[in-house]
DNA sequence: TTGGAAAGTCAACATCGCTGACATAAAATC
DNA sequence: GATTTTATGTCAGCGATGTTGACTTTCCAA
């Protein structure tokens, strides 16, 4: 199973692809990920919520409107967790459920201010963090992160992933 | 704290800077971190383990005869954390915790030939899924990859991570 | 009108973080 | 030699977040 150096009938060198050099993007990916969600986390701490409610906030953010179906595709969790958090998001006033206008089963979220402005502090740590880190990559770094990051993830969230509004690149 | 398009002095865009990109990343790095543990998780079901077992292997494996303390600020949780995990592991015989030899206090942990058959199991499937996103994006990509991952992490992690054995890159 | 999808709810449970308190052994220091 | 600090282990309890299973309500669509 171990894949060593080798070189490439076309003549490239396969020396990215040693267990060594797999190893390190697999820790590269623990260190990064664990600061990725430490400042959202700290700030989280302060309302009592989790990352879970985080997650929600953030997709609710990126397209209001969707159903809790839509939203549980999105973050792979079984309804009744995703319920937890929805409901208390509720209740503190953060997220608004209204009944779908074509089909009165479905419940549209969407943030309320107070949940926006919540979103607008998350978000806003996280981005510090990711602009920095690509302001001292520079871009074209930026564009390989991309690359392999939307090769790693599951086929689905790639289209999850790119239906999203995207300014290029 | 909206930072849109602009241009640097020297002409380059920052196109790769505006809010939008960073927030693509952000998903990227969700999307894709989910994947990237759902391997392992798949096989540590089968075995009663959970994800901070298998992070507590990898560390072992990768630096074998480190001290529960250096492990400790490796995977930043609590000693009480760390071990609860610990103890499952040696009990279970993964895992050997050996009294330090200059220092009596200190544990040096070492996997057993149990524990590395599960972690070479483990970071296989880790490792699979890591090189076919590898090879999909290319030896460019993931030098970019790795870039923007290390500029993300914090600074004591970076340590950590640099002080692995490297092949190069 | 009836079957099934969407959503909500309740209960129980496991993992894995956390804090706080305390015990032990050994090293380090005064 | 006595004291303090360090490394480790352990117990109890808590909270967030995931799970499965069972059940109800609502309501679209065939």
């Amino acid at each position: 199973m171990a894949s060593g150096a080798a070189a490439v009938p076309g003549g490239e060198s396969l020396l990215f692809l040693t267990d060594e050099q797999l190893r390190k993007g697999i820790e590269a990916m623990f260190f990064a990920y664990r600061a990725f969600t430490a400042d959202p986390d700290r700030i989280l701490e302060n309302h009592q919520y989790g990352r879970a409610h985080h997650r929600a906030i953030h997709f609710i953010n990126r397209q209001p409107g969707l159903t809790v179906n839509a939203l549980l595709a999105m973050l792979g969790v079984t309804k009744q967790s995703l319920n937890r958090v929805l409901r208390t998001l509720v209740e503190d006033g953060l997220v608004e459920a209204r009944v779908g206008r074509t089909d009165k089963r479905e419940r549209n979220l969407f943030l309320t201010a107070k949940g926006a402005t919540l979103e607008r502090e998350l978000s806003d740590a996280q981005r510090a963090r990711m602009r920095a880190a690509y302001r001292a990559a520079g871009p074209a770094a930026v564009a390989g992160f991309r690359q392999v990051l939307e090769a790693m993830m599951e086929p689905e969230m790639r289209r999850f992933y790119r239906n999203g509004r995207d300014g290029g690149a």
